[in-house]
This record gives C-alpha cells, sequence and structure tokens, in this order.
DNA sequence: GTGAAAGCGCTAACAC
DNA sequence: GTGTTAGCGCTTTCAC
C-alpha cells in the first residue's frame, strides 16, 4: 500500500537517486527526468517518509516547545512568532502541554533525547539547574517567558522586573503611595524578578517595604480573590494592588466589584501580561504588556543559529515591556478606600 | 559522539537484538544479560533513535491534534482529555496551530503524510468534505469539537443544537420572549447547528423567528460590542441574548455595562462553552458547559482504535452539553429594558 | 547528468 | 536464551 521511492524511480524509469535529486532540488538533474519523476510522483500519490530522511540526515527540523498549560492565552502570541520564525527557517513547530508537571515535561523531553525533534524550548519548567545544564551539554534547548536562576542555556524573557518597576512607578505617579502586590509562591523567577521591581519602585520613592503589603498565592485564579480579601482585611489597605499576572488582576477586579468598590476609584489594579482578557474585562484592566510574538521569534532564531553553528550559547535575553493605561487604575485624589 | 544500540551491545558484550529485547521487552532474556545491558545504557548515556525504531516499525505513537487557535482556553481541558487518552493506550500528543489558515493546516497534515505521526485530530478545519474523505481514506484523522456536513470520518462533539436548544429553553423559562442570537457567517457547522437549536427553541414555543434577531459575525471579541449595537439599534430590541460563545458574550457584557444596563436586569445574556472566563467575568456568565475533557478522551480513544484494528470508522459522536447559570440571565420580570 | 551501493539505527525473522 | 542478518525508506558518495 505504501508508496516508496524506489516506486516512484521504477515508474519514472530512473533510479532512486534520481528521484531523491529532484526531491531535494539537490543537484542538477535533466529536464525530462525531473518531469517524468514528477509526473510519477503525481500519478502515484507519492509523499516521502521523512523517517527515513530524518534517520539518514539526523535532523528533523522540528523544534518542539513545551507548554505548562494550553490554559494561558498568553502564549498564543508567542508560538505565532515561534512559528513564522521556524518557517522562514525551514523549521516546524510542534508544540505539547506538560500541565506544570516534571513528569510529564521529562516525557515530552523524551522527544528530544529520542531524535524525534532537533531541540526543544520550555516555556516555564520545573526541572533545576542541574538538570538544564546537563539537558543543555547533549542537546540544543531554551528557556523562554521564565528564566532559571544559575543555569546557563539560552532563555528569552521579558525584562520582569523593569516591568513591574515601571509599572509600580506608574501607581505612585498617579498618586499612590499605599501599594500592595499579588505575587506567587510559585517557585518562579519571574515572579521573584517582578518582586524585585516593586521593591525598587517603593524604595526610589522612599516608600518603605511593608511584608504585609505582599500576598503570595499561585496563578490561579481564586488567589486574586485570597489576595484581595487578604489586603482588605488589613488596619490600614493599600489603594492601589499590582499583581503578576492579569488573571489575578482580573480574579481581584471581580472580587472588589462583587464587594461594592469603585474599581480605579476606590482602588486600583494593574495586572501583567496584557492577555486579551485584560482588554476585556470591565473595566478595562491596566498593565504591563510583554512583547510576545518577538520573545517567540528571538527564541527561536536564537536557536536554529546555534543549531546551524554547533553553539551552546547561553545568553539571557530581555526585551522591552510597555505600559499600557485602561481603567483599572486611577489618581489617589479620587480614592477613597473603604 | 551519538551512541547507538551498537554501542550499548559491543559495551555489554551481548548482541545488539539482546539489547532490542531488553528494551522492548520483546523476548525472554537472561537476567545476566540483562543487567549487563542496563548498566551499558546506564554507563553510556544511550537513549534510543526512534527515527530507526519508527521506521522500521512503520508506526511512531504519536497523534497530532492541529488546533486553529491557542489564543482559545476552551481546548485546553480537550487536550488533557487527549492526553491522558493517549497515554494510557501508549501514545503521545503532539500539538500545532494552524491560525485557522488552510495553507498552515495542510503544511501541519505534512506530519501525517511523512509518517511523522501515526495520526490526525483537526480540531476545527479549513478543508471541504473531499480533501477530508480523501484524507480519511489514507490516513487516520478524526474531527474534533467541529463536525464537516457530509463528511464521513470519525467526528466528537458536543451536542450543538440540543445546547442550543435548551440554553434558550432556559431563557423562555425565565420569561424571555424576544430573544436574540449572536452567531456568526464564519463557515462552521457548530454554529450552523446552534442556530438550528435556537430556531427549534422559538418554534416550539410559538415565538416567531425574526431574521433581525439573529446577528452574524465572527468569533472575534469585537462582533460581541457589534451584535449589541445591532440589536439595541433595533425599534424592539431583545431582551435576552443567546450568543454562540462566551467569548462573544462576555463582549456583549462588556459593551452592555459601558452603556450602562444592568445585566440580568436590563439585558440577560447566555454564552456557550463554560470557558473559564465566563465564570471570572463580572457577573458570572450563564452558558452551556462542553465536556471538554470527554470529548478529548473519546475522539483518542475511538481513533486509537481504528489505527489499531485498520478500521476506518465514520462515526458521529455527539456528548451531552450541562446549562450553567450564573448572574448573566434574570427573570424577564425585572427586565426593564432601556 | 545518472546509477549503484553503502549505511543511518533499529526490529524481527530465523537459526542455533 | 542468544546472535546473525535482512531490510525499513531515504540520502549521498563515488564512479562513470
Amino acid at each position: 500500500m505504501n508508496v516508496t521511492i524506489k516506486d516512484v524511480a521504477k515508474a519514472a524509469g530512473v533510479s532512486v537517486a534520481t528521484v531523491s535529486r529532484v526531491l531535494n532540488n539537490s543537484a542538477a538533474v535533466s529536464a525530462s527526468a525531473a518531469e517524468n519523476v514528477n509526473n510519477a510522483i503525481k500519478k502515484l500519490g507519492y509523499s516521502p517518509n521523512f523517517l527515513g530522511r530524518n534517520l539518514r540526515k539526523c535532523e528533523t527540523n522540528i523544534i518542539l516547545a513545551i507548554i505548562p498549560s494550553t490554559e494561558q492565552t498568553f502564549y498564543s502570541e508567542i508560538i505565532r512568532g515561534m512559528q513564522n520564525a521556524a518557517s522562514e527557517l525551514g523549521y516546524d513547530i510542534l508544540l505539547s502541554a506538560s500541565n506544570s508537571s516534571r513528569d510529564v515535561e521529562m516525557r515530552m523531553l523524551n522527544m528530544l533525547f529520542n531524535r524525534i525533534v532537533d531541540a526543544a524550548i520550555l516555556l516555564g519548567t520545573q526541572l533545576d539547574v542541574k538538570t538544564l545544564d546537563g539537558l543543555n551539554r547533549q542537546h540544543y534547548i531554551a528557556l523562554c517567558c521564565e528564566r532559571v536562576e544559575g543555569a546557563e542555556l539560552l532563555t528569552v524573557t521579558v525584562d520582569d522586573e523593569g516591568g513591574a518597576f515601571d509599572a509600580v512607578k506608574h501607581l505612585i505617579k498617579m498618586g499612590h503611595r499605599k501599594i500592595g502586590m499579588v505575587s506567587t509562591s510559585v517557585n518562579s523567577m519571574s515572579s521573584h524578578d517582578r518582586e524585585q521591581g516593586y521593591r525598587k519602585a517603593l524604595e526610589e520613592n522612599g516608600i518603605p517595604f511593608r511584608e504585609d503589603y505582599i500576598y503570595r498565592g499561585t496563578y490561579d485564579f481564586i488567589h486574586g480573590v485570597k489576595a484581595f480579601e487578604h489586603f482588605m482585611g488589613l488596619p490600614e489597605p493599600p489603594t492601589a494592588l499590582f499583581c503578576i499576572s492579569d488573571i489575578l488582576a482580573a480574579s481581584v477586579v471581580k472580587k472588589a466589584i462583587s464587594e461594592g468598590y469603585a474599581i480605579g476609584k476606590d482602588i486600583s489594579v494593574c495586572g501583567f501580561d496584557n492577555i486579551l482578557l485584560s482588554h476585556m474585562y470591565t473595566p478595562g484592566i491596566t498593565t504591563v504588556e510583554q512583547p510576545c510574538y518577538d520573545i517567540g521569534r528571538t527564541v527561536v532564531e536564537e536557536l536554529i543559529h546555534n543549531i546551524n553553528h554547533g553553539e551552546r550559547s547561553n545568553k539571557a535575553i530581555r526585551l522591552p515591556y510597555k505600559i499600557i493605561e485602561r481603567e483599572s487604575v486611577g489618581h489617589y485624589a479620587d480614592t477613597n478606600n473603604k
């Protein structure tokens, strides 16, 4: 049933070598031979078996991107960037979801070990520095969106610290001095870096850091609600909240509204990521935009560069962010904290 | 640099056949030989090259799921269902995004033609009946979430018509008689089937169908806004809106709020899908839940069954929905359309 | 410009 | 229980 290069060769009256040549444009072939081959291919409905090709060439031209969760629309533009860059350079991007499980992540990485793919990009990882460095020694691999402290491998992220710094500075500029932060206790350097930015912005403006002004949960929606409850239970609640993600910001806003707060007046809320939700929400959520498309493009371009040059760069690339102002942040002058 | 089965055989002092046997548990091997092999594998850091294996076995145990867009969190649970079913049956799921482009979709399907994967699942497709039927004759392929009229291949969806029917019946039960529908003019049978359900519910309750009570745009967020403008510009605007997706419902709600409408009072809105957003939104959006996880499981189980039995079923499986009541739908008694 | 043939890494049939 | 070997479909060197 399966038609192979041999069948095509026979039908075209040439050798398999010639068929291979027209298939790959790898060497000059006479016009008539080429025509015969192409006709035979069409007639037989032949498509080459890449397992044979890939085995022979020791490459698949596929890059695997491992996503922690497909629940996050956030990855969407990153993936588009990856795909476009890859396609231009003759590669395909395949995706898989690790569900933030170390085991699943390793299982997916088997694709790399088994030579099913040429390289892997981890958008968030459960692996530790040592494992990562070990992988990087043997394979082409990169981190995207989430850096790992101490790991020496190609990493592309937004400038997390800078974004948080500017977001908090924006809140301060709007007159806020009591600024809380909704962060995570998850092992995540982006959380860490954003906390750093938050602290620096406070410091630079002479606002003392208060431990009770920082709430740490997970990325899960519910923790926006919990954070809000925590802050509003404080004797001196914040007038503005900087959240580590738009999902958490939306959750805070939802809870605040249901408690009768006027967003942008009684309480200001700033998110991070600029996912569609932050724009769709009522009110629109002020946030820090990540250059997702560029992040995706960049990591693929760098990775393929590494493959082509047999290099193993450990560049840590930080791309610029942008503050997007919407309605969820208002002037402190208007603020009348309940 | 690359260590192969030969190297392991040499290091273990056995033949490659024996190594293969312990690798695959394919035949009895003496305990001592097995131990030697395992030690050699560990010592050399060997992992099998699946290109060789797959070429030899003419199978890869990979199923490719082609998603129109990674922007839709809706697919998340479906994918989890697919992964779990696949994993139990010895397969892996790989994903790719077609961005709703026919060309990209075909490019991804090359993975199937090229034997990189054993089967493909299309979650929405740009291909026509003839192409699909042709593919189905040559390959293992299935449709998921979106059926194609007339196409004879394995298809798993929610009961779109039934879900819409019950959703609209729910609105009627809440006292509404003037019910608009936000649909799409996109070539999508789920839209079509949900329109059918809408019409049947009206009919069954003696409510005449009005062409101006149906708005057709795309799935894009902006069309909720446009739909709302359309309906409210009518001399006799609807008191309730049934939307084909939660995204569109959220968009309608956002626009309505910004125009000063009280949701669930001045206007009721029902969505479809039950994505996280419909729960996160303020107010919570009443919607039709799809059994996403089961949809994913089912399509993979059926597909692998087909592979294992060399069958090419054309089952059209419709899974049951569930109405989720939240705050965006209220009694007509309360309604005071502006 | 073309063909013969080796060989990529693996599995499995066969012989022992 | 184990080893030898053919061959999966392809690319590529080499000789012509």
